[in-house]
DNA sequence: GAAAAAAATGTGTCCGCACACATAATTTTA
DNA sequence: TAAAATTATGTGTGCGGACACATTTTTTTC
C-alpha cells in the first residue's frame, strides 16, 4: 500500500549511471548523451520521481527575493489585511529562503507609487506581488519587469495582457450579481436599488464599473425581474462631509421607492452612518469589507450582508503563487478568483476567525 | 535586514560544547551536566534558536501513521468529500513521513464502525482522526485510545469530554441561526417556518437538534420576531417514498402561510423535489452541502442558499492538526471552528473551484 | 590509589539533494 | 597516431539536524 519513496539514487541505480548523471538531466544542465538522457527521463517517468523539496531545498542554500509592492496599510486598514498575508505566506516559506521586502506606498499618491516601483528595480529580485491601483502609470513597469524576465503577479486589481504570471483576486462582474442577489431576495416585492461608489476615481478603476455592470446584469437578464426592479448608481464624493449626506438626501426624495444600496467600496459605513438617522425608510445595505467599523453596523443591523473581498488571501496567495513558480517549480493558474464569501451577524465570529 | 539563521552548531561554539551535548539538551535525553545544560538552554533563549524543521525531518527519517475512521464515501457523497480532503493533506505531508490509512466504515451500521475501529487498534498508530457519527459506541473507544496516549481528533460531530487532541468543524447552534437568518430575511413579512430533519436518528445526532436550537434562538431572542414568526419542526422519514410527500402535504395543509424551509441535513433536495410541484406556494428553502443534487436545484431557482458544512476542509485541517502535533510539535487549538460559507447560485463557481 | 563504573562529552554517518570538481571515454587536431 | 580538446560520467562535500557509538572525565569501590 505505502510505495516507497524513489529517490535519484533508485533511478541512477536503474539506469545504471551515477547519481550525478542523473542529477543532470534533472536539471538540463547538458553534458549527458542523448541515448542516456532519454533512458533516464523514461525510469523517471516510469518510476513516477517526485523530488524531495525538502532536501532540496536544503542543498541548494539558495534564497528568493520577492517585493510585495502594495499601498501602505497604516492608511487603509484593507491595505493593512494584505500585508498580514504577505506576511503569513513569507513565514511558512521562509524555510524554503524565501525573503519578502514590502514597498509601500500611499495609494492616492501616483508620484509615491512610481517611486517605490522604481526603487524596487535596484534590488535584485526573484518575484514581484503588486497591487496595481493605478491603471497607466502600472504598464510600464510591467514592461520593464517582463523584459527583466522577472516573474510577477497582480492581485486584487486586473490589468490584461499585462504579461503577468497569474492574477489572484475576485470576479468584479459576479460579485455585482452576487449583490444584487443579496438585495432582490430581501426585496422580493420590487423597487428601486442605487449602486453607490464613494470617493473613487472612477474612470481609472475597473472593477469597480464590474461591480456594477455584474449587479445590473442580474436584474435585466431575468425578464420577470427588469420590469419590477430600477436600478440607479451614483458617484458620492467627500464622505463624512455635510454635502455628501445632501447628495443622499436628494437620491432618497428622489427615489422614494428606494429599498436598498449597494455599495461597491468598503465605505458602506459612510451609508450606514446616514441610514441611522432615517430607520423608518428600512433600506437594505449590502457592502464590502471586514472593516471594523462596517462590522459595527452589521451588528447593529444597519448593513445586512457583506461581501469579503479578503484582502489577507489574495496576499497570501499571491506570494504562495510566486513560490510555486520560483521555489517548486509548479505550474500555477494564470487566474485564481477567490470565493466571494458571504458575511452577515451569524457567520462573521469564523471569518475573523479564520483571518488569524 | 536579515539576522543571520542560528544553527545547533553555533549554539555548540558559543557555549564551548559539541553538538552532540546541544542535541542532548535540546531533547531532553539527559546525560549532560547541570551547569551546561542551564548554560546552553540560556544561549538557545538568548539566540532564538529555531530548529530548521526541513532538515529535522530529513534527519530523523521516521515515519508518522495516522489512521482515519470515516463513513464509506462510496456510500454518501457527503463523505467523499472528507476523503478527499484527508487524501489532500495526506499528499502534502507526505515528504515529512506522514503515512495515512483510511478505515471506512457504512454509517448506517453501528457494527460497522465498531470493526472497523477495533481493527485499528492493532496498527500501532501515532494518531487518529475520527468522525464520531455513533455517539454512545465512540466513547469505549476514546478511552482505549487516550489509555494508549494515540492523540485523536474528532471532525463534523462534536462531542465533549472526549480528551480528543482538538476538534474541527462547525458551531451547529451558530448554523441554525444562520439559517434562520437567510429565511427572515427573505421573508419580511411574519410567517411559519418548518425545520425539516430528514432520515436521521435525530436521537443520537446532537448537531442536527443544535441547529434546531440555533434556529429557534434566531426568532426568540428578538422580541420583535417572536410574535410575528412561527417556527415548528418535523422529523420526516422515507424521502423518495410516497409517505415521505403525504407527511409535507399534510404540514403545508395544516399550516397554510409556511413560507420557508430549514433542512438540517444535506437531503434539501428531496424536499427541492415535492416544492417542483407547488410552485405557487413560493416557500424560500435552505439547507446544507454541495451535492450535485442541490447544486441542480439552486440552479433553477429551488433552493435559495446552502450552508457549506465543508466537509473536504474539515478532513483536511483534522490531518494537518495532528501533524502539527505530531510532525512538527505545535500546540494545536482544542477547536477549530470553519466557516459558515453562504452559497448561492451567484458565488457557487468559486467554492467547487476552491475545493479542488 | 588503581581498577571499575558511571557520567559527561565528542565524533561520525546518514537523510535526499545540489553542485563543484575529478576522472574516464571519445573525438578532434596536427 | 599521439597529444589536445571535448564530451560524458563519477565522486565528494555540504546543507542542518538526529542518533548511534566512541572517547574522555569524573566518581565509586575495595
Amino acid at each position: 500500500m505505502n510505495k516507497p519513496t524513489i529517490r535519484i539514487k533508485d533511478i541512477a541505480q536503474k539506469a545504471n549511471v551515477s547519481i550525478g548523471t542523473v542529477d543532470r538531466v534533472l536539471h538540463n544542465r547538458g553534458r549527458v548523451s542523448e541515448e542516456v538522457r532519454v533512458k533516464i527521463l523514461q525510469i523517471i517517468e516510469e518510476l513516477d520521481y517526485q523530488p524531495n523539496m525538502i532536501a532540496r531545498t536544503l542543498g541548494t542554500n539558495r534564497t528568493y527575493r520577492i517585493a510585495a509592492l502594495i499601498p501602505d496599510g497604516t492608511i487603509d486598514p484593507y491595505w493593512q489585511e494584505s500585508q498580514n498575508g504577505i506576511e503569513k505566506a513569507g513565514k511558512e516559506l521562509q524555510i524554503y529562503g524565501v525573503q519578502i521586502t514590502q514597498y509601500r506606498f500611499n495609494q492616492h499618491d501616483v508620484q509615491a507609487f512610481i517611486d517605490q516601483a522604481t526603487a524596487l528595480a535596484q534590488a535584485n529580485l526573484d518575484g514581484i506581488l503588486v497591487a496595481p491601483v493605478f491603471y497607466r502609470e502600472s504598464l510600464p513597469f510591467f514592461e520593464q519587469w517582463h523584459a527583466l524576465s522577472i516573474p510577477f503577479v497582480l492581485f486584487n486589481t486586473q490589468i490584461e495582457e499585462s504579461n503577468s504570471l497569474s492574477y489572484i483576486g475576485q470576479d468584479a462582474f459576479q460579485s455585482g450579481s452576487l449583490a444584487g442577489k443579496l438585495l432582490h431576495y430581501g426585496q422580493p416585492e420590487g423597487c428601486t436599488f442605487l449602486v453607490a461608489h464613494i470617493a473613487e476615481d472612477i474612470a481609472n478603476s475597473a472593477h469597480l464599473l464590474g461591480k456594477e455592470k455584474g449587479f445590473r446584469a442580474y436584474f435585466s437578464q431575468q425578464p420577470a425581474l427588469a420590469s419590477s426592479y430600477k436600478v440607479i448608481s451614483a458617484d458620492l464624493k467627500k464622505p463624512g462631509d455635510i454635502s455628501f449626506f445632501h447628495q443622499l438626501d436628494r437620491l432618497l426624495d428622489h427615489y422614494p421607492d428606494m429599498k436598498g444600496i449597494f455599495v461597491t467600496t468598503s465605505k458602506a459605513y459612510e451609508i450606514a452612518t446616514y441610514l441611522q438617522h432615517t430607520p423608518e425608510r428600512n433600506i437594505r445595505l449590502v457592502g464590502y469589507d471586514l472593516l471594523e467599523k462596517n462590522l459595527a453596523f452589521m451588528e447593529e443591523g444597519l448593513i445586512d450582508f457583506i461581501i469579503n473581498q479578503n484582502p489577507q488571501g489574495q496576499g497570501y496567495w499571491g506570494i504562495q503563487f510566486l513560490a510555486d513558480h520560483l521555489v517548486f517549480k509548479k505550474k500555477v493558474a494564470l487566474r485564481k478568483n477567490l470565493p466571494l464569501d458571504i458575511i452577515t451577524r451569524e457567520n462573521l465570529a469564523y471569518y475573523l476567525e479564520a483571518a488569524q
